[in-house]
DNA sequence: CGTTTGACGGTCC
DNA sequence: CGGACCGCCAAAC
């Protein structure tokens, strides 16, 4: 996949919503296949999603810990992890279950 | 064009 | 285990 062209942000946001369901991926992960900024351009782009109207799934989208870090953005802070676990996704202490196992690298799109 | 702002990551203590 | 700091860099003001 070659995007390019777009905003830093849209580029986030493309990538963002070709996450798998039940899936989740890492601000790290996107912002090193962008291969342009750092993880917190990432984090900040997907806080300007929230008023776009493109339907990107931020929710699948943790710190590289696992942790559902940017949960407090979300309408309840507990959306993020209910939407989570109604795509399969185990959530435990705002924790990705078997994060390492769930783990989508953008990385996928090229192969 | 300088300053502020972050949903991060890593290190240090 | 958690708080303090620093580095990262685009976008909004």
């Amino acid at each position: 996949m070659s995007f390019r062209a777009k905003s830093y942000y849209e580029q986030v946001y493309m990538i963002t919503e070709q996450i798998p369901e039940g899936r989740v991926s890492t601000y790290g992960a996107i912002a090193d296949y962008l291969a342009l900024g750092s993880a917190r351009m990432v984090g900040y782009a997907l806080g300007q999603s929230n008023k776009m109207n493109m339907p990107v799934p931020a929710h699948r989208v943790v710190n590289r810990n696992g942790e559902l870090t940017g949960r407090g953005h979300f309408k309840p802070p507990s959306m993020m992890q209910k939407l989570l676990e109604q795509e399969g996704v185990k959530v435990k202490k705002d924790k990705v279950v078997d994060f390492k196992e769930l783990f989508w690298h953008p990385q996928e799109l090229d192969v």
